[in-house]
DNA sequence: CTGTTAGCGCTTTCAT
DNA sequence: ATGAAAGCGCTAACAG
């Protein structure tokens, strides 16, 4: 007899095939003890009825239990990867009544011994699967090779290792971000322009990032349009602000035509923050992702346009990938690119608070 | 005893406060039949001890149904209904199996009749939440009116009617859409130029809709920035080619000077196709929500811009807030403006498939 | 007013 | 190899 909602339950599955709940129970979860017999005519049954089961009773009667572990850059408030976690943390919510629980593991970014040493403890507890901001690809490697071997799902997040084989990857297309960001800045140009083109830097950066690739997508716009341009370019450093400064002041003050100005690196804040100073309000500036402090030079017209990624959203899918993989049983396809968000002044507002 | 996760269970809150886990259900329910000296000894301990209920045992034993009646209207393939349909499915199929169901009824937009008559059907039954596409103000306040008086909570979907009273509203802010499209078409712009402006009319509308707004948007950008611009304005209509032909030719080739264009209907691509046909490449154009027809315009480089605004997730966020407020009992906040994205090439692909 | 009991759909243990 | 039975956390009907 099914229910109110018409929906058919396993007892419903057990009457036709002349059996019990707990043998129907052992085969639709492959627990062995059923004669080929039975199995197959309950399988049939099972598929002719479309039988979708109740996940939140399973869950209930379920004594098992889920460990997920996350490892991601240690950061400060307001960075980037204060957003991955908290997707993560949303992710965590959703699902402690199918008795998950999610430990988030952090790795010095910029120390390559932090990360193996981070990352091996982490393993070491064996969880059910795990969610991973990668660093460079043989480090990274390493260490997806044992998640393989043991079985163990695994999420990038972020950024990608070519020659793994995670479970999904959910982060940015960085090249198409730079090409979007050439396009934005350069395609209403009519005459040669200049440019100032900023990445960015950190002694013994181990975590991967997206700058570089950005970088090449910006340069592909350009060739391939045939953009004429002079581009004047810089490198600032993670916490030197004299020699930021400096470097800003050379290429600006030398190079007083430039008017437009785009910068590869979540800190963008940074260079914003010396256009304002020196009142060097006619030049067009592109930054990257949504930190709080690049929203502020957005609002008040520094930066001119913010192309985003939704970190949030990213980690929250990796988690949700890992559970649909392990709980529910879902197909999950490997490759999710986050929307490239294009953001103003004027719709940024709806954006804050995923 | 709290189980594995640590979570407290109304068990453990009963043994706390030395009652039957019935009377603290009778509590939580408010359900009357508690002593005032229980019921407070009872609260101060679910507060002291932050207690949260797991939903999803609730639902299973819960014997309450929910019918839910969404009133939109009716659509044919491609059109931007239909991703609001979507919305409401995706909403729909999550909450099975907390016993909700959901009944989509269809009113002709050109037909004030049609609209009353299917909102009084849908009344009729007595739903536990309405989702709701208004109509103009009047036609609208007399159902939200009843519907009020009934104690149905309704959610506005698309568009907004003063004076309502909606648990919810999840859709757009025209008028920034509007002022965004001026911003991406004009701001570059360095002399005086002439745009091409197309709002779009259908003999009858009842719908409420978002085209005078993003025109209102639209102009007071130019106002506010001083824009140097000649606007050159025709009315498309729904169903009539031939005169929207007729319309377009006389406007472009009547004023070849155009050099942007923009069109604040989901139906857009009724003006890229007449762009693309008569080779008008070098006109930038801009358009209005993420249809079919408008992508392939997007993709093949006519269309310059397509400002969207995510009709599946309003909708599917506005059942959710529906079940949020009667099922989950979660406060749900009153305004939800979507947000405006803008979409390109480069970007669009990322986008598709929600 | 309050405690007890049965049962939601599913899992898991224990007999058989 | 299979069925019966208990129980997940919560609700609801029924006694008292």
């Amino acid at each position: 007899m099914n229910n109110i909602q018409g929906k058919i339950k396993i007892k419903d599955i057990a009457e036709k095939a002349g059996v019990s709940a707990g043998t129907v129970d052992r085969v639709l979860h492959n627990r062995g003890n059923v004669s080929e017999e039975t199995k197959k005519r309950v399988k049939s049954i099972i598929a002719e009825i479309n039988y979708t089961p109740n996940l939140y009773a399973s869950a209930l009667a379920s004594k098992k239990t889920f460990v997920f572990r996350a490892v991601i850059p240690a950061y400060s408030s307001g960075e980037y990867w204060e957003m991955i976690e908290q997707g993560i943390r949303k992710g965590a919510q959703e699902l402690i009544d199918f008795k998950v629980s999610i430990h988030v593991h952090y790795y010095d970014q910029y120390n390559q011994e932090s990360f193996c040493r981070t990352l091996e403890e982490a393993i070491s507890y064996k969880p059910d699967g795990m969610l991973l901001a990668p660093s460079v690809k043989p480090l990274t490697l390493q260490y997806t090779g044992q998640l393989e071997k043991k079985g163990i799902p695994y999420v990038f997040i972020d950024s990608r290792v070519e020659e793994a084989h995670p479970l999904a990857y959910f982060g940015q297309d960085s090249l198409r971000s730079g090409y979007l960001g050439a396009k934005l800045l350069l395609s209403q140009k009519k005459e040669c322009c200049d440019v100032a083109v900023f990445s960015f830097f950190h002694p013994g950066q181990v975590a991967a990032n997206q700058i570089s690739l950005r970088m090449e997508g910006f340069n592909s716009y350009i060739r391939e349009k045939e953009i004429d341009c002079r581009q004047h370019r810089a490198t600032l450093a993670v916490n030197d602000e004299k020699k930021n400064e400096l470097e800003m002041k050379r290429l600006f003050f030398e190079n007083p035509k430039i008017e437009a100005a785009i910068i590869f690196s979540s800190r963008s804040y940074i260079v914003a923050e010396f256009l304002k100073n020196n009142n060097l309000n006619h030049i067009a500036m592109i930054g990257y992702d949504l930190l709080e402090k690049n929203v502020h030079y957005l609002k008040n017209n520094t930066i001119s346009y913010l192309l985003a990624q939704r970190p949030e959203e990213q980690a929250y899918k990796g988690i949700k990938a890992l559970s649909d993989h392990l709980i529910f049983k879902k197909q999950v396809s490997s490759v999710h690119y986050a929307p490239i968000d294009i953001l103003t002044q004027e719709n940024i507002d709806f954006c804050l608070g995923f």
